[in-house]
DNA sequence: CAAAAATACATGTACATACATACATTTGCA
DNA sequence: TGCAAATGTATGTATGTACATGTATTTTTG
């Protein structure tokens, strides 16, 4: 669907305006996609990337800022993601002995189980919902990056 | 900051795997320069999106379903966002004659001098921040739009 | 025309986001 | 060494997201 039929405007000033509300709208769209693929082992999106991160990580334990500097949605509150992963049993979260100030977090085997579950489906959504050639993926990822190239955050 | 950088992973599939986190990603960053950026107008971006929608339809009211046909977030909870711009005093609510189901909205004089002055400031950060120009931008919301093509929504 | 179905909205709960603050521990420096 | 600053994490509050359920009103239909 064409993003002015889907929020029923076309009231952009040009194709820079039309690209913010496009980039916002389609990440909605993918989250809604993903997420509803993730529902069937009860994971959220970010309850998942938190998983991911540390099956990258695996054997290896992670701090709580490691997870937290490795996750996409930058300000998320890492420390109650953790607490509902542990409430499932899909990760262990114990003090650091070099630095007590750290909590480092690891992988239960149940939550090994469930990461690679989950990233098979995750997989396989994507490839059966993005309607894009490499290519084509090539090109938006690129184009993309040069988008955030040079913000100078100024407003923050 | 490449995406790579930005999560500091590297352990993508395929380019099309990489654009579902990049697209994320990208939308985050978004959110937060024109989050930064309506914060001094005390809005969220999901108000704002809801006082730009009336904006559109001005001086005619909209009832919530008709707003919520137009928003971007999908699912947002807009009897709730409309609560909170009530008691900003920036629209008006009452029962629809025609339809006693229906809750009209409509924007106050405060809420018009608000959304005016966040039009601006939302523009002007747009067009510092993102470093495409026309032709690229109308490039990205192509791929944007193909990339939603043809979802068969399955998962759902 | 009365009952059932559909519609429009409100509200409740669990989870996430955004930001401020609190607390313990470690580090840096006078 | 001792103390201030920095660091790492937890927690509190307001807002938003996702979804289920409740209530009033309108529409459909037998």
């Amino acid at each position: 669907m064409r993003l002015e039929e889907a929020i029923r405007s076309n009231n952009f000033s040009d194709e820079r305006h039309r690209a913010t509300v496009n980039l916002v709208y389609s990440a909605y769209w993918m989250k809604d996609i993903l997420s509803s693929a993730l529902k069937e082992y009860g994971l959220t999106m970010e309850q998942h990337n938190v998983l991911r991160i540390l099956k990258g990580s695996h054997p290896k334990d992670l701090c709580v800022k490691d997870i937290a500097s490795r996750i996409v949605e930058k300000s998320s509150n890492v420390p109650r993601i953790i607490d509902r992963l542990v409430a499932k049993k899909l990760v262990r979260r114990y003090q650091s002995k070099e630095d007590k100030r750290e909590t480092l977090v690891g992988l239960t085997e149940k939550g090994i189980e469930t990461i690679q579950l989950a990233r098979k489906v995750v997989d396989e959504v994507t490839h059966r919902t993005v309607n894009l050639n490499e290519k084509e993926a090539a090109t938006l990822n690129a184009l993309l990056e040069k988008m955030r190239e040079g913000a100078d955050d100024a407003g923050k």
